[in-house]
DNA sequence: ATTAGCCGAATACATGTGTATTTGCACTGA
DNA sequence: TCAGTGCAAATACACATGTATTCGGCTAAT
């Protein structure tokens, strides 16, 4: 049964600011389980712990891969940047570069125009290392979203990137 | 314009396995700014971090506001339940407790039908706390959702819950 | 040309989290 | 009754992250 009888009929679909009801923590008949922020962080949290497990076997933790998303779309990138689209800091990204460079899945060169700038780029390695986890990603994608059709997914990504906007801007457009 | 003009095009709505075009990883023309799970990552980040802020204030950090708000709808809760709905471990969350203690937000007890399980329950100090933190968490949840109107938020979470489902059950029903 | 201010990256330090282990309690079967 | 097993929580240790600071290079004003 539904718990938002009462809200629902006090209110129609309008531009203006409504009863929220459950949604909103705020609310008296709030509960996490109707929670948008919580469910993302729930979808989010069990896509990546299923994931990180298959990734330890390769030597990617969770941080090195998001950082090698980041490389194949923009690449070079500085420690700036990546910073910004990984959504982590700058230090904690200086560092997870040392160990990728370790690895030999990135090499670093000074920005000959700046060189307080320090530009990233995936290795031979590193892309090779990529292009053997896309598949496992992959998989991992199609499962969660079994039985979603693309226009809820386009429907989906509507909302987040509204809320986004909301907040925000995206740091990478 | 649309980076998706060719796969549209090719491919109807259908409850069938489609190509999943720009939002699957795997494919060639995914682009970060199109992935779901990445979109999640950042409407979450940004919402915690302007709220931390706020937060912070009034001496709760952002995993003690978890654990309060997981406790508001399940009191009393040992530290295992608390772990599991909160999406930490629970060392993790044997030591948070242990802060909440120090500053008088919760109090614990041992279950008397099995002493091994800890009991945390607020205190009235915690709970005079929640009430003053939980406007202040609604505000950011309504510029949050701004534009967007209950159904849209509606549909936001029956995906987010599917998504959810796909990958394990919800550890809280 | 010099210097002050700014900015990107790297490092020192403090803190928080996870993994592995230990401790204490409960249940089961001999 | 009591040893053995299993579970919840707490703790030791290692590691990763964030904050604050430092280092070095760029830029603009004088």
């Amino acid at each position: 049964m539904s718990t938002r009888s009462k809200t629902a009929s006090t209110q129609q679909e309008g531009e203006n600011v409504e009863n929220r009801g459950d949604y909103d923590p705020s609310s008296p008949t709030f509960r996490l389980e109707n929670s948008p922020f919580y469910l993302m962080a729930h979808a989010d949290f069990k896509y990546h712990e299923d994931m990180d497990k298959v990734l330890h076997k390769h030597g990617v933790s969770k941080p090195i891969y998001r950082v090698m998303t980041v490389l194949r779309e923009h690449q070079p990138a500085s420690i700036g940047t990546i910073a910004e689209a990984a959504l982590t800091k700058r230090s904690t990204i200086s560092r997870i570069i040392d160990r990728m460079i370790e690895q030999g899945l990135v090499s670093t060169e000074s920005n000959p125009e700046d060189n307080r700038i320090t530009e990233v780029t995936l290795t031979a390695a590193g892309q090779q290392t990529l292009r053997k986890l896309t598949p496992i990603v992959g998989r991992q994608f199609t499962r969660a979203m079994a039985g979603i059709n693309n226009r809820d997914i386009a429907h989906l990504l509507r909302t987040l990137k509204k809320i986004s906007d909301n907040l925000g801007k995206l740091p990478i457009e």
